[in-house]
DNA sequence: TGTACATCAGTGAACGCGCGTTCACTGATGTAC
DNA sequence: TGTACATCAGTGAACGCGCGTTCACTGATGTAC
């Protein structure tokens, strides 16, 4: 039963989506092939017509996934123009710690794929400085560097430093949040006031 | 062949100490109980007259880990007559983004733990806790409060803040270190001059 | 535009493999006498 | 202290299961005429 090319690219990018849940959710090992095609509503020996393998398929859902985990960076900002305040509070909330599944990809992909050789790698590389430069344009008086080669060295420090709270937040946030939440909530609540303030 | 009680615990430790070191490296679904035991000089028959189950382990691995890691945190404030400087340069080197057998256990373990339930997010989320409880007694002019309860929020707030800088950065480091080695160096050496930096 | 046929997305059975766990067995240890 | 025996740490085969990947097949799509 073929189906309409337009059809069969619509079907492709289901299987990147369910992926992306997924992955983020159980780890790439903790998921397999068949499972991820039945998410998306099909069997999996399909598979291999979209994807050469499972390696090609994570790394195109790495690179998808920090694509709109960019966007969502801009429309944050752009939420409170240019203020970074909207962006942490929605990064470190308890709604973030609860469901990976549509969140950052850093606290999840990144940790997994820090692991692995190859394409995840690649593509986790390219996703993190793209993430990191358009981060560092965002200045904390609000205005906006127009382009990476404008970017200064403190604006550059402010973002790996922001960054890294985060996503190591979102670790540590995660990882107390079944046993010791009220540990697990002063963790995000202190990132969030503590990052504002380093903003000024 | 029996063994004696003592040799029993000896192998008991070192099924402990190999998957420590291989948990870390390939995670806790990324490597088995017969490499495990493999590893530490014994067939896998016998795992289970020393754990109750491959999550019992990875339980007790976690718990150990993270003493070991205060114990090394402690260690290394002392080394510089409590100035946290020592403490930043070996958790941020190269030989720690490049081997994480012995490395700190929360941008690994807890990472992983992350997703589990039960045993060890409890290990981890005690873990985790002792940890930011130590790491809060160091005091920026080298002073070390006597007890937890005579922490202020300050003190909370810098642990907080350092640790989650600290493990995010190890986790951004590491996932792009194979394939934008500059931006991983760029990272430790930000971080570790940042983190240098708000603790004056 | 209508027809004949090649293409190929999707199906479901099958492959070899490694997983966590169980178990009958071995033989040195530790203990009861 | 010496002996007989129960204990149990460690071995290696076996279990059912799910993994990533392959493949013959189906039948609607897209194309050549």
């Amino acid at each position: 039963m073929k189906v309409t090319k337009v059809q069969a690219a619509e079907n492709r990018q289901a299987i990147l989506d369910a992926a992306a849940r997924l992955f983020r959710v159980h780890g790439f090992g903790g998921v397999g092939v068949a499972e991820i095609t039945r998410a998306a509503g099909f069997t999996h020996g399909g598979f291999y017509r979209h994807f050469e393998s499972k390696e090609a398929l994570a790394a195109e859902v790495c690179t998808q996934s920090f694509a709109r985990s960019v966007a969502k960076l801009e429309t944050r900002f752009a939420a409170r123009d240019g203020d970074p305040s909207e962006y942490f509070h929605q990064y470190l909330s308890a709604e973030h710690v609860v469901d990976a599944s549509n969140g950052c990809p850093m606290p999840t992909l990144a940790c997994d794929g820090a692991r692995e050789h190859g394409l995840v790698p690649a593509a986790l590389a390219e996703g993190i400085g793209l993430y990191l430069q358009r981060l560092a344009q965002h200045r904390p008086d609000g205005s906006v560097v127009e382009s990476a080669g404008m970017l200064d060295d403190a604006d550059k420090a402010r973002a790996i430093v922001s960054l890294s709270a985060l996503v190591g937040g979102m670790v540590l946030a995660r990882a107390t949040h079944e046993a010791a939440p009220a540990l697990s909530d002063e963790i995000r609540e202190t990132l969030e006031r503590e990052l504002q303030s380093f903003w000024r």
